[in-house]
DNA sequence: ATGAAAGCGCTAACAG
DNA sequence: CTGTTAGCGCTTTCAT
């Protein structure tokens, strides 16, 4: 970044006729703790501001070892819901002096391992990772990971890497014994990617739900397999196609659940009347559409607050706290997509 | 990021028996073009890799004065217009070889400038910019940017900056001929910050649209002041208290629509029975709100991806090409959300 | 109250 | 085919 012309400090150090260390002092305002003179100071900072000096955090971050910078690898940052991670994330770092590097992983361990090795590179300070989830040997060091940081969404729980989530559990069952009180039994389950703790969660959910009212789960109302749109799409099309239909939808993600108004839209059937629907994860357009839809709603910015502030912890004291995971509670928003109907 | 115990070519050199420039020059692949023998080229490849080395940016960048980093500030992540922006930029950078570092400027100036500066420190080899708009001193030195960049959606018609951004003149054209076209007489337009780009493009479209027909323009019904969604909110609840109520409204950005969708349900308004409505940019619900909403889309992928490949051109061959403007067009989608009326 | 020396990790120029 | 020297811009001893 116009790099040829950057004044330095030896420069400064020229035009005041004092030595580089002294400069550097003076700039990083240590010139007090350093008994400078007040004289040396006030021309120094003069000379500095005249040549519009702006330091070079590659010189101190070589230097120091730290780069005042963290990585930020999330899946899609179209998403809203991590679009609104990533802005409270990036918020609360910048108040913190830091930077964000953000990398989209495309839902794709592939890029994400590609992403973790170049933030390696980068010498990022520290990590907020939203991984695919599906693997994880990438992050660690023998048992350790490889360098500060925090998982917020997806987890890992049997790895000492702390991480931030909703309480996606605990979320599941509200919705679907929501749907189960209102009289539903053929209930329907669209999941995400396989095997990521997001996903598992919300599908044990699903079921304990079921369990907790004394219902069998049918397994082949459990279907899909990722958080897009056209997943839900695709389901909802088969789902709907079905003898057997089902009453009832929860779909685990909000991308899915726009898949599947789509795919209701074209096969002209409606919500609730033909297929009521909670969806995980709120979208601010959820309450403008016809019917308003029931949803789990996240606490998104704290989920990204919370993260920062435990990965900066790390980062600035690397005692060896415990590796710890926060559960955020998530909330029913109950709106209209749910119909009551006649129980069995 | 596990800076202490990292691997440096020094380590490698002394395991390998040769000196450090080798090293370098085996593991930046120019082995060949420095003719090492073969035998020293594995031999390096493969103790770098038994001691997992990676490669320190800082240290290269610092020496070549190149930091494959770009910069990307934009006004809100959150706002789906920008993050599906991000992404596409994210996307091309990333297949160039290049990271970015991403800042959110709160639709603030005053955060524009503290991002501008923090990038300059930290040596990016160019801007992607979707300036807040107001103010562009502090993106100059003399006349000229004070590193490569291109401005994203907004942009300085009288600065020598490239820039790519939706046609917004013609756009504001088709939607409000459209309203013209179907009867409507009394329109309002819901404007966006002031003395922004976009927001001036637009708010001319909707004046001249309305020469173009020979009508008279109601000034008193250009309301509003930026692209929030409390804004279309307020501006809505006012117009429609109003004598002389409008019956139609153009509002220049999506978040401005949900506000005024919002404000809306609120007094059990209805679209279009009550108020026919035109968004400017597209939003993935907008086809499943009822009624689906008629909006000038925009090519989002498509600006993000000009954008960085322009400014991938010129900070691999600085030649003093010309600063060009792009216009990519937009597209006017005609979806329920406008009622025909009988003309005056 | 300040300077001299050293070095972070890397690469380019020059030498042989 | 490879090594030596030098230096990017900064900060930290250690001296004085």
């Amino acid at each position: 970044m116009a790099r040829e012309g950057d004044t330095t400090l030896k420069e400064i150090a020229a035009k005041s006729g004092v030595s580089v260390p002294t400069v550097s002092r003076v700039l990083s305002g240590k010139g007090e703790q350093y008994r400078i003179s007040q004289t040396t100071i006030d021309q120094v900072n003069r000379i500095a501001a005249e040549l519009n000096y702006t330091p070079n955090y590659l010189a101190s971050g070589l230097r120091l070892k730290r780069t005042f910078t963290i990585g930020l690898i999330i899946p899609d940052i179209s998403n809203p819901f991590f679009s609104s991670l990533a802005r409270s994330i990036e918020k609360a770092t910048r108040q913190g002096g830091y930077s964000i590097i953000l990398c989209d992983s495309e839902e794709t361990t592939k890029i994400e391992i590609e992403s973790f090795k170049l933030l390696e590179s980068r010498k990022v300070d520290g990590l907020i990772v939203s991984p695919v989830g599906q693997e994880s040997k990438h992050f660690l060091a023998g048992n350790e990971p490889r360098v500060p940081m925090v998982l917020v969404d997806r987890y890992f729980p049997e790895l000492p890497i702390p991480f931030v989530t909703s309480d996606s559990y605990h979320g599941a069952i509200s919705a679907v014994t929501n749907l189960i009180e209102c009289g539903h039994r053929r209930i329907a389950c669209i999941q995400g990617l396989h095997h990521t703790s997001s996903n598992i969660d919300r599908v044990r959910g699903f079921v304990d739900a079921h369990k907790n009212k004394g219902l069998e789960v049918d397994e082949s109302l459990i279907v899909g397999d990722n958080f897009g749109e056209e997943n839900g799409y695709i389901e909802a099309k088969l789902l709907m196609r079905r003898a057997g239909r089902p009453t009832a939808v929860f779909c685990v993600g909000n991308l899915i659940s726009l898949g599947v108004l789509k795919a209701l839209a074209e096969d002209g059937l409606s919500i609730p009347q033909d297929l009521s629907l909670i969806s995980f994860d709120d979208h601010p357009y959820f309450s403008f559409l016809t019917p308003p839809i029931t949803t789990v709603a996240q606490q998104n910015k704290e989920l990204g607050r919370i993260a920062t502030k435990l990965l900066l912890e790390r980062i600035e004291s690397p005692s060896t706290r415990e590796s710890e995971g926060i559960f955020v509670p998530t909330k029913l928003l109950v709106r209209n997509s749910v119909r009551r109907v006649a129980g069995d």
